[in-house]
RNA sequence: GGCCCGGUGGUUCAGUUGGUUAGAACGCCGCCCUGUCACGGCGGAGGUCGUGGGUUCGAGUCCCAUCCGGGUCGCCA
């Protein structure tokens, strides 16, 4: 009988083992992408593009080279190279070298062929991270048909947002753009970890659903097995009743908004970063669960991440403390200092979140500023009116420079108070019974919030368009790819 | 959806007041180069200007329609 017992250890060394040094002297297989191939006439340079990075690997067509080719791999021993490096560790043996590598086997390679490589590791000053390959064979596992449409292996595409879109499965290729995405990754890390290392429990709640939190046009229907149905356009109902269950419950999860607008900063499917917690003695609790987690990212980002965040230039933000305003007093202060008119009293406008931001940063040079205290008015059933002032709520919103990337607030617990606010609202309890049970039933003080990971992801970056921090953006003209 | 801007080789752009064979950079192909790292040098292929219609002796250039894209506003994370 044949089993499977558990990964198989790979022949092939990755770069990490690479930089390690402990492989010097020794003859190593690599496998990746052929990133470029840099033809010098005798010195043929093939860059590997692997996960973690690219990694040299020459060729040099010279008898004082031998060594490092066909017959050095042959003999089973490492020699000593052109520096007079002895190797310290055992070859590993090379068969594949048993047909020693040719120059022309380096000119036909094809830039995005998948291949294992053979070499000789080599402590190199003039290599990229100090180690390159000595190649002595190079085994084409798969070959591209077509020539690349986009220059994928510059350290910047020179190319529009268009064409970067239309031909993603491409464009991430690019080292940049995957740096992009391997600090998403370790923003929902940081979430994950964060949140876990507080109590938190993570959930997964349908996304198919019967009826969305907000309500309203902005949701995509479904017809599910003739029954009406929708996307999800908010985890909110049933984080609130997970922490009926559980306390401290959290979700990284898509949502889908069938808005038709077309801007900079929305898509039609994004990724939420949730979080719900019961038993807070205020909702300021929760803008705190924020700030620890934003600290605890940008240290996981400075330590694990370092490589990408400079690839991309980015700095990461201060977030020893964020400032938190009054949304009334925000208005005022960026009416009076940038010398401009409040039109709409109940909301803000694209361009008085920018200035605010400015102004927090200004004043308390801080990327990020907490806007609490919305009317009412504009939030939805569920938050929490301000016991003081029931114009306004007790929520707030988070805003990174100038965008806003997160809202959250602290959310009614009792049965009688919402069925009053539904009411008031011409709402039909009816219509969201199982949700209603939860506070029927009984509900701690709670509250919690939602970031867009892919607003927070651009902010960071310092992108323009929110589509550049999504892998695939779903918009109101793109379903592709 | 409203308003504004734009569609020129594979990609990013230039293209004078409409005037003969539409240019460049990167990419691609060929040759050369012992160490590159955005390699470099020489040569070459490749576009009829989003689409349809109109004005004109003549349209990439002007007009209309249409499609596509970008920005912006309402709304939102």
């Amino acid at each position: 009988m044949e089993f499977i017992s558990g990964v198989k250890q790979k022949e092939d060394i990755s770069i990490s083992q690479l930089l390690t040094g402990n492989y010097i002297g020794q003859t190593v297989r690599m496998r990746g992408a052929v990133h470029n191939v840099r033809d010098m006439g005798e010195v043929v340079f093939v860059i590997l593009r692997k996960s973690e990075g690219l990694v040299q690997c020459v060729y040099e067509d010279h008898p004082d080279r031998e060594a490092d080719r066909g017959a050095g791999a042959a003999a089973g021993a490492a020699r000593s190279g052109g520096k007079g490096s002895e190797a310290g560790a055992p070859a590993a043996p090379a068969d594949s070298a048993a047909v020693p590598l040719q120059l022309s086997d380096l000119k036909n390679l094809k830039e995005e062929s998948a291949v294992e490589v053979t070499g000789r590791v080599a402590a190199e000053a003039r290599a990229p991270y100090g180690y390159e390959l000595r190649l002595c064979g190079i085994e084409v596992l798969s070959e591209p048909d077509e020539i690349l449409p986009l220059a994928v292996n510059k350290f910047k595409m020179r190319t529009s947002l268009e064409a970067k879109l239309a031909m993603r499965p491409i464009s991430l290729r690019n080292v940049r753009e995957r740096a992009k995405f391997k600090i998403q990754e370790g923003i929902v890390r940081g979430f994950r970890d964060f949140l876990m290392s507080q109590g938190f429990t993570e959930v997964h709640t349908p996304k198919i659903v019967s009826r969305g939190a907000e309500g309203g046009s902005n949701v995509f229907k479904l017809d599910y097995f003739n029954k009406k149905a929708e996307m999800g356009q908010s985890p909110q109902f049933y984080k609130q009743t997970m922490v009926g269950v559980y306390d401290r419950v959290f979700e990284v999860a898509p949502v889908f908004r069938a808005e038709k607008h077309n801007t900079t900063r929305h898509l039609n499917e994004y990724v939420s970063l949730d979080f719900e917690m019961g038993y807070i003695d205020s909702f300021e609790e929760i803008m705190a669960m924020e700030t620890g987690f934003l600290q605890y990212t940008m240290e996981l980002l400075a330590k694990d991440y370092q490589k990408e965040l400079e690839m991309l230039d980015v700095k990461l933000p201060d977030v020893g403390r964020i400032p938190a305003v009054r949304f009334d007093k925000a208005k005022e202060l960026v009416a009076e200092k940038y010398n401009r008119k409040i039109r709409n009293p109940f909301d803000l406008e694209p361009e008085e979140e920018l200035l605010i931001g400015r102004y927090f940063e200004e004043e308390y040079g801080s990327d990020f500023v907490f806007v609490t205290h919305y009317p009412s008015k504009k939030r939805p059933f569920y938050a929490m009116d301000d016991p003081e002032d029931a114009r306004f709520t007790l929520s707030f919103d988070l805003l990174f420079r100038g965008l806003e990337v997160t809202t959250g607030g602290q959310r009614i617990h009792d049965y009688k108070e919402i069925l009053k606010k539904m009411e008031k609202r011409g709402m039909d309890p009816a219509d969201i019974e199982s949700y209603l049970m939860i506070f029927k039933y009984g509900m701690p003080p709670h509250g919690g919030l939602g970031i867009g990971l892919e607003r927070l992801t651009m902010r960071l970056l310092g992108e323009q368009n929110v589509r550049e921090a999504s892998l695939f953006p779903r918009d109101v003209t793109r379903l592709e790819p």
